[in-house]
DNA sequence: ATCCGGATCGCCT
DNA sequence: GGCGATCCGGATG
């Protein structure tokens, strides 16, 4: 890290920006380890950032639940793409969802960003949130971090490591505070446990059991 | 706290 | 033509 890097991540309490590198591994190992990092977004409109509390892996065209299980298409082009750039898509006809891709160029997966923790422009993210009464209810989501963010399909194919978007390591989140269950929302491949969070944490989407999953019962006790 | 339907549209079958 | 890697509001226990 250079001098005025060193200076500017100890002003803004976090390190320097992830490098390509990191993103050109297992897709479950890049997925637990973004746990803690901080995804941030200076958009023409006001900067806004976040600490990851929550992601999923998607593995590739085996991976049913994963985009690219119908091959390569317009919609799936950035996750055949190099690591390390977001492939940001389109769901439900109105809300936008944002991955990091993993491994390498012609291998298409991706972590999904499901929950971040608001650090910056907590202003704004209200103002495009539209205001929610509880802050915890800006950001519990896929959708929701969007949103909050400013993220939309324009930048798909943006990379990660340089402005105006940009992950950076964060805070390490050690074994005991990571949790893992099955993704959510997912109908194929639905218990494949590819979802990593931080425990207890208030801006995760769902709590440890996600649908599908038999809660537990009247009088039985778990955690 | 949990369940359900509606919104809304691009993408693949 | 049907179905989502979702969110929200309203109804119900």
């Amino acid at each position: 890290m250079t001098r005025n890097a060193a200076l500017s991540a100890r002003r803004s309490g976090i390190g320097p920006v992830l490098p390509r590198a990191f993103y050109e591994r297992d897709t479950e190992l890049v997925a637990r380890e973004l746990l803690g990092a901080v995804l941030r977004y200076a958009s023409p409109n006001g900067v806004a950032a976040g600490r990851i509390v929550e992601t999923e892996a998607y593995l590739g065209e085996h991976d049913g639940a994963c985009h690219a299980a119908a091959g390569l298409t317009q919609r799936t082009r950035w996750l055949y793409g190099p690591p390390g750039v977001a492939y940001v898509y389109f769901v439900y006809g109105m809300h936008w969802c944002v991955n990091a891709v993993t491994r390498a160029e012609g291998l298409p997966s991706a972590v999904l960003i499901r929950a971040i923790e608001p650090l910056h422009g907590l202003a704004r993210m209200r103002e495009r949130r539209g205001h929610p009464p509880r802050d915890r209810d800006l950001t519990n989501g896929p959708g929701k971090v969007c949103a909050a963010l400013g993220i939309t399909g324009a930048l798909n194919g943006a990379r990660f490591d340089r402005a105006p978007l940009s992950i950076r390591l964060g805070e390490a989140i050690p074994d005991s505070d990571a949790g893992i269950s099955p993704r959510i929302g997912v109908s194929r491949a639905a218990d494949w446990p590819l979802r990593w969070f931080i425990r207890d944490n208030p801006f995760v989407s769902r709590p440890a059991t996600p649908p599908g999953t038999h809660r537990p019962r009247h009088g039985v006790h778990t955690r």
